[in-house]
DNA sequence: CAGGGTGATTAGACCCAGCTAATCTCTGGT
DNA sequence: ACCAGAGATTAGCTGGGTCTAATCACCCTG
């Protein structure tokens, strides 16, 4: 049997590495109001669309999911408590990554994919005292705290917000390394204030002022970039 | 496939975690001079001995041991720096636990059990470097070095010692949480220095002077103890 | 030399997790 | 109304890792 990661005195599935990483994905798209469909889920855990199938259909056994008549996903109270565990060891682990080990906030993504699966609660409380009970990583996402309401809110992206405003960096998305390290070195990270120049058309640039400096940010990347207009 | 955890641009084996924790435990038999068999590592790893056989013959065809006609099973120079490196996370990983997260040293084992297979090469030297390159895990162990000579090296147990010595303790086995912890509490780890006093005959126990205090150890107890007479 | 016992392996089964190729289903356009 | 295409699923395979039950091999004793 591949290694059960958690053991969880709860429901009848083995909570694997596997599962575990669906449930988180499944979290993150819905958090970010984004379908989650069987490709989408393939595309972000980097497998097959059949082997999504077939997880889908464990996880609605073991009452982690519903999939009503539209095929729509739903994580269920149990799923959605799962994968607020999953979520919360990947935050912690982040950002203990980058504040006790020293590593940069684009190179640990990859590594608390991995170690998210294998720590244990004991761990995980001991991380999070060592770090003082934080409430975001470094990339801004939430960790949700242990037991407690817990909203995945997701601000505007910089792309959208109109020429002339102050914006105010709140959350970057993590997936891409690349991006992460590039917007890093023009200071554009969480708290962060930017000035909002100007788009330009047929989907080119926007450009920003982060201090002194001005940048022409790719559409993509201005998409990744979420905050409040100040 | 279950996840293979190092990508390792060497053999034709998937270094899966069930892959480590055997080299691992081959490894420490050996160092421990004590015979590796199937059943011996099915012990160790709690699985049953066809389990074994079927490892030992991935790791045949792997090259990361070989089988002489006396069936007796030895690590390949690949297997053996293999099942180095997997030591070496190990117990850079306990060391960690118990200095920066403030586990104990009874605590650390079952969760380095898990977490050795989980950290990146980049993720062990950020350890290593943190904790100052140590050369000794919390139970007195050697911690491999990246590169080089490596002697896993016991000591006396305590057990066999003379009445009347001076025992520095160099070295506890860490199998145990229990006796672990019984032992800390009266003081016995690596660096203390115990008077040993006599043993009771009969199977009974060693009595040893610790500070102060006498305490009458279970012959059990005695043999997880290595070190000097000093 | 035969028998018994121990330790290792083989046989046969199961589950998870991945894949490709084929099929199914549904929706939208002409 | 039909067909094309996209997306999902099923079918069928591979392989790791686990188990139990049965068998094999070998050694020691009587």
């Amino acid at each position: 049997m591949p290694q059960t990661v958690q053991s969880s005195p709860c429901c009848e599935i083995s909570h694997t590495a596997a599962v575990e990483d669906c449930l988180r994905t499944i979290f993150k798209l819905a958090g970010r109001k984004l379908p989650v469909t069987t490709s989408a889920l393939a595309e972000q855990l980097r497998v097959a669309p059949p082997t999504v199938s077939a997880m889908l259909k464990r996880l609605e056994a073991g009452q982690l999911i519903t999939r009503s008549a539209g095929h729509e996903i739903r994580l269920t109270k149990h799923g959605e408590r799962h994968a607020r565990g999953v979520t919360r060891r990947h935050r912690l682990v982040e950002t203990f990554l980058v504040q006790v080990l020293g590593l940069s906030w684009d190179e640990v993504h990859e590594e608390a994919d991995v170690l998210e699966h294998a720590i244990s609660e004991r761990l995980e409380d001991r991380i999070d005292g060592v770090l003082g009970h934080p409430t975001h990583d470094p990339h801004g996402d939430p960790i949700p705290p242990r037991n407690g309401r817990h909203v995945e809110s997701w601000a505007a992206p910089l792309g959208g917000v109109p020429a002339g405003s102050r914006f105010r960096v709140e959350r970057v998305a993590d997936d891409d390394s690349e991006a992460l390290r590039y917007l890093a070195e023009r200071g554009i990270t969480p708290g962060a204030v930017l000035e909002v120049m100007n788009r330009e058309p047929f989907g080119g640039p926007v450009w920003v002022k982060v201090g002194a400096k001005r940048h022409a940010l790719a559409p993509m990347l201005a998409d990744v970039v979420h905050g409040q207009v100040a």
